[in-house]
RNA sequence: GGCCCCAUCGUCUAACGGUUAGGACGCCGGGUUUUCAUCCCGGCAAUCGGGGUUCGAUCCCCCGUGGGGUCACCA
């Protein structure tokens, strides 16, 4: 049998990073096997449910490069993945649970449910667990109750004194007391089915090998085991795998520290890639010192026992930030150019900031930038000279050195020097020479002259090399740019 | 609180019971350099505590401590 792994998103808001990671854990399975992902949403709570989720859900996960076998957009032979079209089918398999005495109606209304739990604080049990007050309705006030159109729940009756056993492909075997263990509702009143009910029937139905999932649904997979148990249906590996905290703290992402929606990353100007080989390294390794991945290679590494124990993993953005520059730095300068535009028509279309009509112009930009750049959202902000004149300080001009007399004389010598240059010859080595030698024959320090250059011709401190710069503004921009400094002096 | 899980540098982690406990990010220092960045070299830095088992424990067992998860007609 083949593997067949899926997430199973609810809808009730955007797209979480650390989802995004169980879905890498769970594509690796599948892909490595030959298997199939499959994408269910579950929508099951109908209160919760956020207009538009699932499709900018989708729209994420295809953003990041990664493709599903069977799920919306794409259909297969368990249609349909939305778990609101499959309503019979959870209520037909709830009522066969109570037909063979594994589940039962329940009536009790949530002014009883209240007052039960109360009461049962009050004596100090350590948990409040339901009653099973229905549990010993007879036939015929049950169908008594049914035909008064009373609104009732079925749920699950769980055994007592049982020992469940659970075997994690991560964490081993583990037990829970059954005792522990409440009557969970299957079927909840307005017909659709609670988490434990679907999760369990469509993992079934869609034939799933391996549920991976995070470890906050350890304690309701005994629940599943039994469900499983119930139906007499196989059951499926689990693999729970580590949770993701903030940086310097116990506690889980918050959007505080930044962001924390899958969708919000590109956003921010982090590329796909990067992310994903970030996220591959939180609670997996291959055991070698390799950690540049991408997704086929990550396909091929992968093994499940080579999760992580640990219970919490912390999100550390610096690396992720540094895998960011670390791809940014590995494409050519075409490429890169093509993802900077592309990154700012999608988010921001205004930034009239690029000159778009000259894609070649920002190409060197972008060789110039690359090396610095972190994120693409930086490009805006480090290249604004290459596109506009920049605001010169005039501290900042006589900072180097030391006067503004001294300013003068260099910014003066430059400019005879540059106009000198024949428009012709107006290249990098020609300017870098001629540049060297008037310092030297007129004394100036490498540091106050180059400097002096620098903010004349950007306005900033740290720039790349001032050479380059004034090859790629041309003699024109160079000239007038010293001359304005001049005046400012 | 009950139940369950987890525990190696600050962080992500590696180490068939035998290693000077390794790598990466970050940090610090140095080199390249007109600034910044890149790149290269180097450094700081860890086995939670206590008992066992063993010739020998990061590794196996027990207890403690710490952290986390979960106890809904939410997923």
């Amino acid at each position: 049998m083949s593997v067949r792994t899926r997430i199973a998103p609810s809808p009730t808001g955007e797209y979480h990073v650390g989802g995004l990671r169980t879905l890498l854990f769970d594509y690796a399975l599948a892909k490595k096997n030959n298997g199939q992902l499959i994408i269910r949403i579950e929508d099951t709570d109908q209160g919760r449910l956020v207009p538009g989720a699932v499709e900018r859900l989708l729209d994420v996960i295809e953003e990041y490069g990664i493709s599903w076998d069977e799920g919306p957009r794409v259909g297969g032979p368990h249609a349909p993945y939305v778990q609101s079209e499959r309503l019979d089918l959870y209520k037909k398999y709830a009522k066969e649970l109570v037909e063979k005495g594994q589940a039962y109606y329940c009536f009790c209304t949530e002014e009883r449910l209240n007052k039960l739990r109360e009461e049962q604080r009050s004596k100090g049990m350590p948990t409040t667990k339901y009653d099973k007050h229905c549990f010993g309705l007879s036939k015929e006030e049950i169908s008594q109750n049914l035909s008064q159109n009373k609104s009732y729940v079925i749920r699950l009756n769980v055994p007592k004194d049982r020992i469940i056993e659970v075997d994690d492909l991560v964490l081993g075997k583990l037990t829970f007391p059954s005792n522990d263990l409440d009557d969970q509702i299957l079927l909840k009143s307005d017909g659709f089915p609670t988490y434990q009910l679907a999760v369990v029937v469509d993992d079934h139905l869609m034939e799933i090998t391996h549920v991976i999932r995070g470890f906050e649904w350890l304690p309701s997979t005994p629940k599943h085991v039994l469900l499983y148990e119930a139906f007499g249906w196989k059951i499926p590996n689990h693999a729970h795998v580590p949770l993701l905290k903030e940086a310097g703290s116990t506690k889980k992402l918050s959007k505080r520290m930044g962001s924390v929606a899958a969708a919000d990353f590109l956003k921010e100007g982090y590329l796909p890639e990067a992310v994903l080989n970030f996220l591959m390294f939180l609670g997996w390794n291959p055991g070698t010192e390799k950690e540049i991945y991408n997704l086929k290679e990550f396909v091929d590494d992968f093994s499940i026992d080579r999760i992580q124990k640990t219970d919490l993993v912390t999100f550390d953005r610096q690396k992720l930030l540094w895998y960011n520059g670390y791809y940014i730095r590995a494409y050519s300068a075409e490429d890169l150019t093509t993802k900077i535009i592309d990154y700012h028509k999608k988010y921001y279309p205004d930034a009239l900031f690029i000159n778009w009509t000259d894609p070649l112009y920002t190409q060197q930009v972008v060789r110039l930038l690359q090396e610095r750049l972190k994120l693409l959202s930086e490009f805006q902000l480090l290249s604004s000279y290459f596109y506009s004149k920049p605001e010169i300080d005039k501290k900042l001009l006589i900072e180097f050195s030391g006067s503004v007399e001294r300013s003068s004389e260099i910014l003066n010598s430059f400019l005879t020097c540059y106009d000198g240059i024949e428009k012709s010859g107006w290249e990098l080595p020609a300017i870098d020479n001629l540049s060297h030698e008037l310092i030297k024959e007129k004394g100036f320090k490498p540091k106050e002259a180059f400097m002096t250059l620098r903010v004349a011709l950007t306005g900033q401190t740290t720039t790349p090399p001032v050479f380059d710069i004034a090859a790629l503004l041309g003699k024109d921009i160079v000239i007038d740019r010293i001359k304005d400094s001049l005046n400012e002096l």
